[in-house]
DNA sequence: CGACTATGATTGTCGGACAATCCGACCTAA
DNA sequence: TTAGGTCGGATTGTCCGACAATCATAGTCG
């Protein structure tokens, strides 16, 4: 027992545009101010907190990234509804900063698609099934070019997810979804066999939500990520490396 | 067609202070700044960028939350690497804001878990079991305290992902496990049966991950999960209500 | 060689200022 | 009457200068 026996919380100021912050989002949790309500122009929050505009400012900015309140039309302040992109931006940034593997973004995408595929074959509606249908056509229409073939893959399979209805499964995809872009980009842009087959799948992923057929739903999201996964090998990429290289372009220029 | 053919891109003039926070992301993300590095004085960064002090302040509280820059020992400001539950704080709180329900939650849970124990049966090392057994022996300890229970059964799952070796799918997780703890705790209050099932499971789970059996790992995968729906279910709450009520007084405290 | 101190650098906060922009009321003309 | 124009006040974005508190570091002393 070298240590003391009575231990002392760490004291640890918290500045003050943190606490302007704090009180901000405790407000907007709290369910006392609602997405849409007006903050209040600086000056006001200047007289309610008695502090400096420039400390006002910081702390409000501290909340803006995240989207916990957002800019009007006039730029004045309102609470916002962070949406899950907002948020899914970071995460997936942070995804490439710790350097996660391909192969560790396959293993989850399989995972939780799957997942999303059992809930779609349960709940998808007519017009569930003519939204798909329509990204379909467009794919097809736009074969030959791979950034937009990914782009719609990637449409897709949100509206999958939407046609899943679980907003929880929807956000913990997000962060995922923005990293598999790109790889698909690379994934079809060798053959146009690749992009064939991407169709193929989609559709009849859609032809096993209107069966309601859920074994067929499931053997077809795994053939089209296991597609996916061999288009990513015969571009020459290594499984195991960071997918930092492959987002890098596409990143910087979101 | 009454829309005009040609449309004229949106004309959104970006505030200085956001350019200096997307300079200094771009500076990170392209792996010029290294988690670590420092970032200079606010003087410099005032130098470099040809702005005031304020703007630069403001720029960097833009990131500061996300975890990309983060302030050491003596305040400076140093790159950060973003951790997973600074950014899934963010992520369970727009869950909350969204008001999903608890079946969405349940729903997600149970997919997510299924995928984490496949995982983790495959990769369990001595270690990782070892861990896990000490948690249950911590959890066996304290099986008349609601809140320590909820506790150890959030940082048991935890170890369970840890052990599946899957940052992309553990990053999935966060914001979801970060709104079961406050329902568990309330699952777990009524009965002291009911924290007896849950240990009872957790060792069921570990042994399964001892014998590499994935049929087993599962069925105690989903016999855990239904049983923490019916304490929710027993506590007498709705499962369509928004877990919103019930993480209130938690999400505050902490 | 280690503890202590002085000094400079840095951050957090403040007050005030001004241009650009936006909102709303008011006014004018067809 | 209504579409369009004008004007003043309010608000934001940015700047400047300042100061206390705190931290890092080098230098000093025991």
């Amino acid at each position: 027992m070298s240590e003391v026996a009575e231990k002392f919380a760490r004291i640890t100021p918290v500045p003050a545009y943190q606490m302007v912050a704090e009180a901000i989002e405790r407000e907007i949790l709290s369910g006392r101010l609602r997405p849409g309500d007006p903050i209040g122009t600086e000056a006001q929050l200047v007289r309610q907190f008695g502090v400096n505009r420039s400390t006002v400012r910081e702390g409000i900015r501290l909340l803006e990234q995240s989207g916990m309140v957002q800019r009007d039309s006039s730029r004045r302040l309102a609470v916002g509804l962070p949406h899950y992109d907002q948020l899914a931006t970071r995460a997936s940034r942070a995804l490439v900063l710790h350097q996660v593997t391909f192969r560790e973004l396959w293993e989850a995408t399989m995972a939780l698609s799957l997942a999303t595929i059992d809930l779609a074959v349960d709940r998808a509606t007519d017009d569930d099934m003519r939204g798909l249908d329509a990204n379909i056509d467009a794919t097809e229409a736009a074969m030959d070019d791979p950034a937009a073939v990914a782009a719609y893959d990637t449409e897709f399979h949100l509206l999958l997810e939407k046609t899943g209805r679980n907003r929880v499964l929807e956000m913990a995809r997000e962060p995922s979804n923005m990293l598999i872009y790109p790889t698909t980009h690379v994934a079809v842009q060798g053959t146009v066999a690749g992009a064939r087959r991407l169709v193929e799948a989609h559709r009849m992923l859609v032809q096993a939500l209107r069966t309601r057929d859920k074994e067929m739903a499931r053997l077809w999201t795994r053939r089209h990520l296991n597609d996916w996964r061999k288009g990513f090998e015969k571009a020459g990429l290594d499984l195991d490396q960071p997918v930092d290289l492959v987002t890098a372009s596409q990143a910087t220029t979101s």
